[in-house]
RNA sequence: CGGGGUGUAGCGCAGUUUGGCUAGCGCACCUGCUUUGGGAGCAGGGGGUCGGAGGUUCAAAUCCUCUCACCCCGACCA
């Protein structure tokens, strides 16, 4: 795809994915770094996607009967303390305030790394009795983690992201919980984001510090690594028995309730770019492109108020039911803004010149396929319509299979050790549950396991490291 | 945090080895004219704390010390 005298500005992603990731992200004016280390500035344009994601995941959110608030940015030391694993797993990346002006702290403050703390904190005080239950919150927050190595959107110091935390009288309810919010992450990040995913339970050793269980989504970048993509555990009654969140049940007995955290982030932009992205820049899904449609006028000195004219009128039309950008800049010839729009990602391009307005048409060009093909003047909104869904589903497909196509099952670790080192993907493969197999694997390959896998258990097999017998089936591969 | 690399105009770079005239080039930007269906042409013009601080020197982008940021590899990372 690639040609002489486009993309040169970005690196080539086969020969340097990371690099053209950077320059993607750079070019297509999502971000850009600022004097803070590992701090990015989110561009409009890319603050126009995080925006889209943002409204489709909340819907979902609230249609399963969560409600947003807003918690406090600061935690008092003696709070986040209040949870030993949880604590020991974060200390190395909190930031900490220590003064306030001039004047020394007498206790320092964490700039919430995560919000269990000042959330449970506040639960013990708000749940007394079984009918306050459940309490079912989110929080669209920022966060701060002191991240040794930083890349835009992927793992930053600051980032934005939704928490949902929710208390629960029993449970059984609180897996549901766990498992419904597993769920509605899959279904925005597949339908949405058009990004297929493989979900799962986390290892003791990945999951989350102090949950009981953590479940997680995984995507396969277009490099052959691994992105988590989201998360949800079940807290059981960890931070209960530290944060005292007690009620009275219907049998007027005292018990700790059970809570849920879950989160998804910025980092599912990073996530949009290495999944659709190609050599030529970003492909962004219809659902939550900021611009799905950008009109080209094409115009010479006779034909200017003409081509004018009927462009806005088509602007006019098709606001009314698509995000529209008319691009009439004087100072770009098409050529060049067909480049720029293609390397921001618009899903459809419609071409307005004297040809098309004497044919009563519009040219219109796909940005996931490059055809491009003639629209009559009458049937432009249905045909939009067909051709943003068609894309939002293309894109889909494409991503599933090359998931499909990467993820390798191996009772071999010979093969297993060849896989990463070839192809990298996911690779099914069985696992006897022994942090010591687990470890090693990684020692000696950088693979992790992503994820313990949800199917029906079909069968026995070996451990893939020391060849016990096993039912236990996992995904392993390298992560970001 | 360890090893390596980079930092000079908005972007990409040359100049640094061997200190020396007004710090250059391409793209971008501004003005004018001609252009415009896949990165237009000509002419003129503007823009620099040479990442930052300190030092050596008659003189520093160039040499020395410290420091910051970014990139690659590794360690670490719910």
């Amino acid at each position: 795809m690639k040609e002489t005298g486009f993309v040169k500005e970005i690196a080539s992603q086969e020969e340097a994915f990371s690099q053209w990731y950077i320059d993607v992200v750079k070019k297509a004016d999502l971000a850009d770094y600022t004097s803070v280390k590992g701090c990015m500035v989110i561009k409009p344009y890319g603050y126009g996607l995080w925006e889209n994601m943002q409204h489709c995941l909340d819907r979902r959110i609230k249609a399963t009967g969560h409600k947003n608030a807003y918690f406090p940015l600061f935690i008092p030391e003696s709070l986040l303390k209040k949870e030993a694993e949880h604590v020991e797993g974060f200390a190395p990346e909190v930031a900490w305030v220590t003064h306030g002006g001039s004047e020394k702290l007498e206790e320092r403050l964490a700039v919430r790394p995560t919000s269990e703390a000042i959330i449970g904190s506040l639960y013990s005080k708000w749940i007394k009795s079984w009918r306050d239950l459940p309490v079912l919150i989110n929080q669209w927050a920022n966060i701060v983690r002191w991240e040794k190595v930083t890349r835009p959107f992927l793992r930053t110091t600051e980032f934005l992201w939704q928490e949902g935390h929710t208390a629960h009288k029993n449970r059984e309810e609180a897996e549901e919980e766990t498992l419904k919010i597993l769920n509605v992450y899959k279904d925005y990040i597949e339908t949405d984001l058009a990004i297929p995913v493989i979900i799962g339970r986390k290892s003791d050793n990945e999951k989350f510090a102090g949950a009981m269980h953590t479940y997680t989504l995984e995507a396969l970048m277009g490099d052959g690594k691994i992105l988590q993509a989201g998360t949800s555990h079940n807290l059981g009654q960890n931070f209960a028995q530290a944060f005292d969140i007690r009620f009275l049940d219907e049998n007027q007995q005292e018990q700790y309730v059970w809570t849920t955290s879950w989160g998804t982030s910025t980092r599912l932009v990073g996530a949009i770019i290495m999944v659709h992205g190609d050599e030529r820049g970003l492909k962004l899904p219809p659902q939550v492109a900021p611009t799905q449609i950008v009109l080209v006028p094409i115009f010479f000195d006779k034909s200017k108020k003409e081509v004018m004219e009927k462009t806005r009128e088509y602007k006019r039309l098709l606001e009314e039911k698509f995000r529209v950008e008319l691009d009439d800049r004087d100072s770009y010839t098409p050529g060049w803004k067909f480049n720029e729009w293609e390397m921001k990602g618009v899903p459809v391009r419609l071409e307005i010149g004297p040809r098309d307005l004497a044919e009563k048409q519009v040219t219109a060009v796909r940005r996931d396929k490059g055809n491009k093909i003639a629209i009559p003047e009458n049937e432009l909104v249905p045909a939009l319509e067909k051709w943003l869904n068609d894309i939002q589903n293309n894109l889909y497909i494409q991503a599933r299979t090359r998931l499909e196509e990467n993820i390798r099952f191996t009772e071999n670790y010979e093969e297993f050790k060849e896989i990463i080192k070839e192809k990298l993907g996911f690779i099914k493969a069985y696992w006897c549950g022994d942090e010591l197999c687990e470890n090693q694997i990684k020692a000696e390959t950088k693979a992790t396991i992503r994820c313990i896998s949800l199917e029906e258990q079909q069968g026995k097999g070996k451990c893939i490291f020391c060849g016990k017998e096993s039912t236990t089936q996992v995904y392993f591969g390298r992560a970001y």
